[in-house]
DNA sequence: GACGGATTTGGACGACCGTCCTATTTATCA
DNA sequence: TGATAAATAGGACGGTCGTCCAAATCCGTC
């Protein structure tokens, strides 16, 4: 169907623009602007600025679970999948430093609206908890992978909030090693 | 003078609904409400929205340095007035859950925004930094004061981030007692 | 009590916002 | 080809935004 593409378009370019600029700065005008269609057709397909960013959300959902699914069937054990985790923060740095992660500042966003999709959002968090519980489980942390996961969760954020402030991308890679030394000494320390 | 009550209300309130609604999504009304004067009235004492923004920022900047001085004086040790630094997060568990850092989500906000004030923003986080520098540094660790002080910061924006899209207080607590550990192995690693 | 500057008011302004509506164009198929 | 539906265009709408301005009010001083 040609509509699904026009539509799959128009989310694809409030996606990037929700991202850049924030949702709420984003205009209607902006994302039709950038899928080059008139304003009017907008309400064709969406009949509101929310059902957008939900829209937005369900494919960043998508995403990203596609994503953990390719990460889960390339890495070879639980510590090399961890591992891929902490290397986005270098893999999208360029970004990151621009714009932070497109996660925390959505839900910070939301959080500052007080908007209703504010569940759906965190949902995209809850993901890579999950997934990051299943691999410290796999690693032998059944009792706090939970706790490893937040953990990580959180040094990942606090690092694209401070690479974003000061851009600074030799910042990004030192806590990435930091990172990956934390998760090698946990990994092995139970081994032995 | 009477005037300088009225200014440092505005900025007060801008400074308040900043935070909790996040600088674009407050309007001069808002501010003109909890002021309780008329929107009017706001030009006589700001030619522009972004002279506001950078008021606040001022008035922050001026908190925070008389917050860090304090800290200064009343913390016995530096390690002391590094967990200080630390339990500014349970201190202010509340506000955060709901709101986030103030410091990071302005910074964040302001560069989807493209704001000139960013640097202005940025310097907060300057202050705690170079702040926590010094403390590292009297701790003994001259070479990598900067690194010490940049995690910490990026750790506690971590904490601030997932605690406010997961309204996990327990989660703050225990982040919180996890860089207690952190510090006190760094300060007694070289005393030994 | 009258003057004059400081302060405050409330509304006007143009621009843009999200939303909606009605033509018009395009595509589908009997 | 003509009828029908899908898709698009572009402007109208009410509202709010930041900004500006002229009039009204306050208040210390002579």
């Amino acid at each position: 169907m040609r509509s699904m593409t026009t539509r799959d378009h128009i989310i694809d370019a409030a996606d990037q623009l929700f991202y850049r600029q924030g949702y709420e700065h984003t205009s209607f005008s902006d994302i039709a602007d950038a899928v080059q269609i008139s304003r009017g057709n907008f309400y064709y397909y969406f009949e509101a600025k929310d059902k957008i960013l939900d829209a937005v959300i369900g494919l960043r959902l998508a995403n990203t679970r596609k994503m953990l699914d390719r990460w889960e069937a390339e890495g070879k054990n639980p510590e090399d999948r961890i591992r891929g985790f902490i290397h986005i923060l270098i893999a999208n740095r360029a970004k990151i430093k621009q714009y932070g992660c497109p996660v925390g500042t959505l839900c910070t966003e939301l959080a500052k609206l007080n908007h209703a999709s504010q569940a759906e959002a965190k949902m995209l968090f809850t993901l890579f908890r999950t997934w990051l519980r299943k691999q410290f489980t796999l690693l032998g942390h059944e009792t706090d992978a939970d706790a490893l996961a937040m953990h990580l969760l959180a040094r990942s954020q606090g690092v694209t909030t401070l690479a974003t402030a000061f851009h600074d991308e030799k910042f990004i890679r030192r806590e990435v090693a930091q990172m990956c030394d934390w998760l090698q000494s946990y990994t092995h320390s139970t081994e032995s």
